[in-house]
DNA sequence: TACCTTTGCCTAGATGTATTAGGCAAACAC
DNA sequence: GTGTTTGCCTAATACATCTAGGCAAAGGTA
């Protein structure tokens, strides 16, 4: 009986296939064992346990998205730095959405954070990014915050239906990104903190 | 042997607090039976199976925001109505992760789709809450996409942990608020499509 | 070549979940 | 009080995660 030759990676590629193919909630050890033609047992020696291997499949989205998104900006600045990181963010979730659900779905413990430096990265290209619109602290951390926002959020409704199919959503995909550039050279100055109904009861 | 009493809305009820306590993903029917003290097969003479558990908590959940959002934006408008409207969401969202995550993670087939009328409430209230910055079509679709994508956005990072603990979250919801609010009163012309990259490949 | 250690995959089994079929008895209509 | 509905049951099937322990192939060492 010939090997199979699994290792840990290749386990978590065709995890993050299978993700893409049937959807990060239904990924399972058995599909993934049928899917290499071995028994389920079989991948726990590779993988400590289901939560492990979605934790395995997360990193590697998270990864291959800041590839993408540091090529996207590599050599822009300003707008076109902008838009071409929300295109690239955009382009990889609606290509890979089971991988790109794995970046949201799971809920890395601190260890996992500790030992991958890719949300740091993340956060780091966003700020690049940003850079040409000359924000100081706190602004760039709040700026920040609202651009990937908007981008995550505005992919998630659009891959869930959350648009009714009325308007084109890649032109008014476009003219958000029109409208976040001008609030972008436009920021505010800080105001007064809000009233009553911006804290939580 | 007393009877337990249940139908499908306490069912449904049900299941939300439980999806509030451990994630909308978490839950079971065993939990769900356990918690009423019966037999798993009896939840199944008044929910078809745990598909439509899902859907009717979705529903469910979906009809509450609603209404904290119409009780929000009534007799506001301008930015009042918007920053009413964003914390409505974003609390109702804090205060119930796992009916929040319903109204999300649930694919709502068509039939489901056409039984109830939140979905198209909720874009109503949108356009309500857009009105007195005077945007017309195709403009308010836009824009209201943008906002439900920046709102929703910002509280699944926020409830997920993405944003990291160097500055305070409320505080810079307010400057997205404040951000987003002048960017509805500058909403910009239309303009020429993008360039290549926008465009999926 | 023969040995030995590692390691990849196996069988077997415990446990938990979703779901269906069919039954009994409480609650209710009259 | 009889008949019907309806709420919850038992029993059984199918499939998932995960552990323990075993055998045999790969690869290094003599």
């Amino acid at each position: 009986m010939a090997r199979a030759g699994l290792t840990a990676e290749r386990v978590t590629e065709a995890a993050a296939d299978l993700a893409d193919a049937v959807g990060f909630e239904n990924i399972t050890v058995s599909a993934l064992a049928r899917s290499f033609g071995v028994k389920d047992a079989s991948l726990y020696s590779h993988v400590r346990n289901l939560r492990d291997l979605r934790e395995r499949v997360a990193l590697l989205a998270a990864g291959e998205l800041a590839d993408r998104i540091a090529a996207a900006v590599a050599g822009r600045a300003g707008k076109e730095a902008m838009v071409a990181f929300a295109n690239a963010y955009r382009n990889y979730a609606l290509a890979h959405p089971g991988r790109y659900a794995a970046t949201q779905a799971v809920q890395l413990d601190p260890a996992a954070l500790a030992r991958s430096t890719v949300y740091a990265r993340t956060i780091e290209l966003t700020h690049a990014m940003l850079r040409a619109y000359r924000l100081a602290e706190p602004d760039l951390t709040d700026a920040g915050r609202l651009l990937r926002s908007a981008f995550h959020g505005y992919i998630t409704l659009e891959a869930n239906g959350g648009f009714s199919h009325s308007r084109a959503v890649q032109r008014s995909w476009e003219r958000a990104l029109d409208g976040l550039h001008l609030l972008l050279e436009n920021w505010p100055a800080e105001s007064p903190p809000h009233t009553a109904d911006g804290e939580r009861t």
